[in-house]
DNA sequence: ATCGTCAAGTTCCATACGGAACAAAATCCG
DNA sequence: CGGATTTTGTTCCGTATGGAACTTGACGAT
């Protein structure tokens, strides 16, 4: 039997449901799952926000750190000596706000800057002792939580997974950036 | 060669890297996919993000609705008939924020609410002509957002994105309520 | 019944958020 | 070089947000 377009998309949305009798999953959820036009950003949100929202509330309880200090700890500590617009176009949080994160940060002493000789107008940010201390710790509860996400997955499945979200962020560049549907704009 | 757990991890979270060169993508966007011990939660919030951002900014343009009024409004247009406490808790949002989304729903007339015969407590809310009229519109570029950024993949590819999403989803009532790692809470 | 507990929604309030305007420095270009 | 334009980061300010307290109704146990 040959599929038509749309019985291809309703076949994507319908992606496992076979496999995957409704075990406890809240109705609505179910919904949003198996007859939702937009499957892919239901799931991507449903899952982003499985993550996040534990553990930026610990992150807030235990270091006192709200989500955009955190964020900006994360990324020096991935990649020290950056600067706050790159964080803050990495990770889509305006500029205004990684900057009073920023701020929060330095007067905690999690981290300092340093005016770019290069470039009067930008400041290069590194982590204190204190802020890596801090990531470290902070590391084990997340990789501890993604790995308790996956952990209905074989390790096939995990890879497969890893590689399908890779290849879909490597080409994000390449997306058109949403021009308006309506071209009656007056 | 056997593989060690550690260097499964870091399989894991270079899946896909050889097939993808760093073909335009961000310098820092880079280290986060490639040299990020929380891989899914970086790609995740990634993709989530540029499905969000345009969609919501789009919407908030062309109809005046906000993002929690909108995430009402949809949850409705799959399953009308639903009550405040359930798209709370399908979506993320907290009670409050939705109780103020619904109000302006009801305010606009895009919703309307009936009281629950059987608890006279919650309301039983319903989509109106008007407020269908609105999801079918905006469906068209949410559907095609996405449809843009799965452009990279195969069908092949996209469905087993589809399942591997669905599969995670599917289990996640059987994950911890992630308890307190520091077990020296006074 | 009646008390205690729980669940649905609303309201209050301090705060965080993000758009817009801004200052300062870099860059572009004729 | 010197004026226009872009980029970096900060500040201002109205508004949305979400925690907590609250109201009302359901439910469970004795």
């Amino acid at each position: 039997m040959q599929l038509e377009i749309s019985s291809f998309d309703a076949l994507l949305r319908q992606g496992g449901k076979a496999a995957a009798g409704s075990h406890g999953v809240d109705d609505l959820v179910s919904v949003k799952l198996w007859q939702n036009p937009c499957w892919l950003s239901f799931r991507i949100n449903f899952l982003a926000l499985q993550f996040n929202e534990p553990i930026y509330r610990w992150i807030e309880k235990e270091y006192g750190l709200a989500r955009p200090e955190f964020v900006v700890l994360y990324s020096l500590g991935l990649s020290n000596g950056l600067t706050a617009s790159a964080i803050s176009s990495s990770s889509g949080f305006p500029k205004n706000t990684m900057s009073r994160a920023i701020q929060k940060l330095i007067d905690k002493n999690i981290i300092r800057r340093e005016v770019d000789a290069a470039d009067l107008r930008s400041f290069v940010l590194f982590i204190t002792d204190e802020g890596k201390r801090i990531v470290d710790q902070a590391m084990q509860p997340m990789v501890e939580r993604e790995k308790v996400m996956l952990s209905g997955l074989t390790p096939a499945e995990k890879l497969m997974l890893s590689e399908l979200l890779a290849k879909v962020v490597v080409d994000s560049p390449n997306w058109p950036p949403m021009i308006n549907i309506e071209e009656n704009e007056e």
